[in-house]
DNA sequence: GGGGAATATTAGCCAGACTAAGTTAGTTGG
DNA sequence: CCAACTAACTTAGTCTGGCTAATATTCCCC
């Protein structure tokens, strides 16, 4: 028989497939994907500049460049300028953006609030518990 | 203040899409992609078929041909066929197939235990008991 | 003011998802 | 028994989303 260590991380890894799909599921149909849902969120408090983005979803800043392209052109976000340097592009919400922003949203939670409510007391209190330490993991360093 | 059920759907949704940049780093820089793995998996114990796999892994046929074509290509599965229904092709490891699989799956695991180190053992604890309410949630059938 | 660093974009590639359409093989009912 | 339907796959075409390499621009510092 293995080490402890070792078979948590082989059930996690399962679990976390398994959660994969889950999420695919919640935002299936949805008008913006989940990638751009991403991106929106991190716009909800004010304008970034790309590199913030980029970063912020761990992708590189070509990926980001043509998100908010394609962004830009649903009307979604806006780009604008820095004043104090002339390198930065900023990119914002548009009142469009954020109305669609909060639709997704309450969908996805909705969906959620649907599959919790399939659980125990004791099941939610489990989860609510784990997820601090869930939240730990992926913010390793490493 | 909001009602418990959609505050924990937020915590949740919130902390799934850090487990999904966990994921990708688990597996970056494998040999095979993520999906590529996920699919050896399912052929860990026998030969199987494009219609398992494809439900299997919530995607449509097609999808699932274009990778078992590339995994084919890459010599890790062989497909073969029904001698009861010549319309059903059979997808199955070859040798190497199971070895790439193997050898991910360690690092794979490698790198979580490295992850799960890191956690205090209550913390461990903690998560070890969510993994089962974290499975239902995602096997829940909506 | 010239050279290197920082910020972004463009271009070109690949994986992975989808739908629509085509092929081949089984099934069924008149 | 054969014609029509259904099932299992594959092919083709399109889209998203990721990457690297190359190119502008602008800033900063010596």
């Amino acid at each position: 028989m293995r080490d402890d260590p070792t078979r948590l991380a082989e059930q996690v890894s399962t679990v976390l497939r398994h959660l994969v799909l889950l999420l695919r599921r919640t935002v299936a149909g949805q008008p913006v994907t989940s990638q751009q849902y991403a991106v929106l969120g991190s716009l909800e408090h004010g304008p970034r500049r790309m590199t913030e983005l980029a970063e912020e979803h761990a992708v590189q800043l070509p990926t980001m460049t043509v998100q908010i392209n394609r962004l830009e052109d649903a009307g979604l976000v806006a780009r604008g300028s820095d004043p104090a340097d002339a390198r930065v592009r900023t990119v914002e919400l548009t009142g469009e953006g954020r109305d669609r922003l909060l639709a997704v949203r309450r969908a996805r939670i909705a969906h959620l609030s649907q599959e919790l409510a399939a659980l125990t007391d004791d099941e939610r209190a489990t989860l609510a518990a784990a997820l601090p330490v869930l939240a730990k993991l992926g913010s390793n360093p490493r």
